[in-house]
DNA sequence: CCTCCAGAGTTCCTTAAGGGAACGCACTCA
DNA sequence: TGAGTGCGTTCCCTTAAGGAACTCTGGAGG
């Protein structure tokens, strides 16, 4: 329902998840990674209703995260694809795959793999530290303020 | 709202998002992450109403992903810790840190630093290839159909 | 013993978001 | 000219979100 804005909050897990904290936005994510791209093959696919779709798609594109274009002038028809900053978050769509294949498939397994073009191999995501290259678990992580920390309101009327 | 049962769904980013496709429960994993445990301090950090968090709090434990336990038996008082399938789901989080840091966090940079403790230094979550260890992006990635993957009810009717 | 406080929820009420169905409009094709 | 497709809007109803106030239990303090 979102009468929060967490997209204010000092918090990159907020912003992120002010975007992506409805199961809706995801999916519509996926399906343009995966190649639907057309408003009503989204619609078709998801089983979402079109309202919902509509403002889904309008609000991504306002943010950028994905682009609207024409891909025909003459009927009008345009298409939705995944900007950089889109892809990007296809990367946390991929981390949730590698969740849900393990603690959500059950006995049917994966509902569907990943093949990695670099290799060629049937994969998973696997999130490493950018500095040692080790696998990174949230036990081994500290979290520490930043520079976009929020500075409390009682200092903040001082500058 | 939810009127959808995503965790249902043949596809393991729609099972994911059945638990976290709603910002209040990231980011009571989050604090539940990094250290904050009870009721009141949840409430009190989250600024979230408490019938909500009541609510979410009971759905994790549900699912499996917190764990309820006593931590003074008089006066009865307990605390929420994440399990193994919490703190793999911890990750998803940290791979939404890497996005929001990268293109939600302005000119302020980030609110908060990870540190990981096997090497000591700042970093930032990678995805990566389990096969080859190569950087996975959205687009070096192929879908394909799993073991879990649908099979249609005109067929199913038959088995 | 009586009152006060903290922890941990519950209950109640209002409002807004979700979902479905129907409608609209531009264009094409038989 | 009438049906079909692509892409949305609009209306209406229901249900969940959010806030505030209330409850209940079990110490502390005087």
């Amino acid at each position: 329902m979102q009468r929060t804005d967490f997209g204010e909050m000092a918090c990159s897990i907020a912003r992120t998840f002010d975007i992506l904290g409805e199961p809706w936005t995801a999916l519509v994510l996926r399906d343009v990674f995966i190649g639907i791209r057309r408003f009503d093959e989204l619609q078709r696919d998801l089983g979402v209703s079109r309202k919902v779709l509509a403002e889904r798609l309008a609000r991504l594109v306002d943010l950028g995260v994905l682009a609207r274009r024409g891909y025909s002038s003459r009927p009008p028809r345009h298409e939705y694809t995944l900007t950089e900053k889109g892809s990007d978050l296809v990367s946390v769509l991929l981390a949730s795959v590698a969740w849900g294949d393990r603690w959500a498939a059950g006995e049917a397994g994966p509902p569907a793999l990943l093949r990695h073009r670099g290799c060629g191999e049937l994969t998973h995501a696997e999130l490493r530290c950018a500095r040692c290259g080790d696998v990174l678990h949230a036990d081994g992580i500290d979290v520490e303020d930043g520079p976009g920390a929020v500075i409390p309101d009682r200092i903040k009327e001082r500058l």
